[in-house]
DNA sequence: GTCACGCCTGCAAACGCTTCCAGCGCCCGC
DNA sequence: GCGGGCGCTGGAAGCGTTTGCAGGCGTGAC
């Protein structure tokens, strides 16, 4: 099953059968033929751990994620899966579930000496990381997100905020509440250009924000859910809600119906992301291309590893997809009418 | 900050650093400590490369997914990595996405010399898959579904077959839908046991099944919207729905919604999954826990490598979740009031 | 008919770690 | 006081590839 025996049947030595197999050039073609059939007749498959010794590589690209079971995590991680496939790379996964196996990750960086280039996918990480991470010695790539002057590919958070912002206040809304989303058990940074798009989107309009309006949570539906309660609670509620995803968005309107309110005559919702289930309960919001981000992050590093340049900011374009969720507000005076 | 500069710092042979560092017995204690100074003031992480071929292991993990952006393969996922990670192993991700690379797959057996055990994630195998799955030499594992005579963890699809169709029977209905998930592109089996539970409810029901009833399709909250229109334009529709998961659940009633009718006064709908979303959208369900099997085949993966026995076969239990998507059926005059 | 130059091929030395085997002290028991 | 044994350490041989270097042979040019 080793080299040696391929070389063994076709006749030739290791250094030939190598050079023959990894397609190096001055290799006859009939040698070549003859140990690639001796290769496949046998079932050869080389030895990762000797081939990654021997030439100081290990063909393997480490991908960093916070979650899994997130839509957006999950189809960036095909994309990128797929382009990383078709690069010959191997997947290495690390997930960082909670701060201590963060903490953990940045103080060893197990990937050191696992896989030639890391790609973080939706990972924020701040000063004293990007600094342990630069010693790393590989390429870094971020997805999502940006890494310091690494490459990335993300969307413009502060622009898809803005198109959600925009939406709601072309219909008529001046009292609108957000819910932000961050990841306290991560200490992940929240998407800063959602925000800020939410407080600039106001000022254009004239609008005082009013910081009751304003509700940060993690990005669970039950987060959603339970910011809604809350604004719901609020003296003048909000007739219009703008939440940084659409898992959010739609607990937030879970929550609404509960209360017996209408979506959008009472009150409207966007989100972020169009997650295929967004189609499917009728929510306006910001389409961004996750795939498509995890396989431009993919290309990037495998550009890096074959030493081609890569561009250093990519930002992929988001679309406002207006559906049923959103709407004019009602007069002030047919709003809380209990449907 | 290799293993031999580990040593000189320690003035120990490089022997001695080995054994000290991976915890070897007959290593004085004293040794072992300035070793492992030295190997932190170095900041030393062992090549994979070299331990893997010195110690013929690879010190990962190959998970084989068909999909990564549904609910339950995040979910899994999650669980298996967070368990792996904890036994020290690397994940190592291969996505097969169509029916080509799942050819390849099982054609060249990739993982061969990549990993030291395979855990295979909602993936059926067939017959000479099987076969070839079994000259890989090292151990398997399935998780949501069973391969051969590999441990496996998985629900019992049947049983969570009958909790839903039961409910709906309970609840008087007897003119019952089932929408049957596939995966035609990847060629996947679907759940036998969702759809026998179907007709084997219905049999101690005492009802014919109409074949006109069950409609199969992929599992997109598109395709069920599409399956759920096609149910709807028969001259007797159903006054329930039963589908193979949440996300085609959601779809149903999306088009239930769409089409004017009330959920669940119209048409009941019951899913499985137990999806996050689905608490979100107030849908009854069958839930099954998507982490904890993940959890499970990872444990079951590193006992098996750890020469440990491993259960073969481990079920895990699926819950009834009633909500508000499922209730009794109208009499039948009140049926068809366009709302 | 020579000579030089290329093409191919093989030898052997890495790559970085683990582990078998042997050796060296030291302690304990007689 | 002496021998056996045990605890600890080092030497060296792999593990399976790749690749620099050198050599053999054929070919074309002169």
């Amino acid at each position: 099953m080793n080299l040696a025996d391929v070389a063994r049947r076709a006749g030739v030595s290791p250094a030939t059968a190598s050079r023959a197999l990894s397609g190096h050039p001055h290799v006859a073609e009939v040698t070549r033929a003859r140990v690639w059939e001796a290769a496949r007749a046998l079932e050869y498959v080389a030895s990762p751990e000797a081939t990654g010794l021997a030439r100081g590589t290990t063909g393997r690209v480490a991908v960093v994620v916070p979650h899994l079971a997130r839509w957006w995590f999950g189809a960036a991680l095909e994309g990128l899966g797929t382009v990383l496939r078709e690069g010959g790379r191997d997947l290495l996964l690390y997930r960082l579930g909670d701060a201590g196996s963060r903490q953990a990750f940045f103080d060893e960086l197990p990937t050191r000496r696992r896989a030639d280039a890391v790609v973080l996918l939706g990972f924020g990480v701040d000063e004293r990381e990007r600094e342990r991470l630069d010693r790393i010695g590989v390429g870094i790539v971020a997805a999502g997100t940006r890494v310091g002057s690494h490459p990335s590919v993300s969307i413009d958070d502060h622009a898809a905020g803005r198109q959600a912002m925009d939406h709601l206040l072309h219909l008529g809304h001046r009292r609108i509440g957000t819910i932000v989303a961050a990841d306290p058990e991560l200490d992940l940074a929240q998407p800063a250009g959602r925000s800020s798009a939410y407080r600039a989107a106001l000022a254009d309009a004239g609008i005082t924000p009013d910081p009751a309006l304003s509700v940060t949570v993690t990005w669970s539906p039950e987060s959603g859910a339970r910011a809604m309660g809350e604004l719901l609670g609020l003296a003048d509620p909000p007739t219009a809600v703008y939440a940084h995803s659409d898992e959010i968005a739609l607990g937030a309107v879970r929550t609404l119906r509960r209360a017996g309110l209408r979506v959008p005559e009472d009150v409207s919702v966007v989100g972020i992301d169009d997650h295929p289930l967004a189609a499917m309960t009728d929510l306006s919001t910001v389409a961004q291309p996750a795939a498509e981000q995890g396989e431009l992050a993919g290309r990037m590093a495998l550009a890096g590893l074959a030493g081609e340049p890569v561009d250093p900011v990519v930002t992929v374009p988001t679309r406002l997809v207006i559906r049923g969720s959103s709407g004019p507000p009602q007069a002030a005076g047919r709003r809380w009418r209990r449907s």
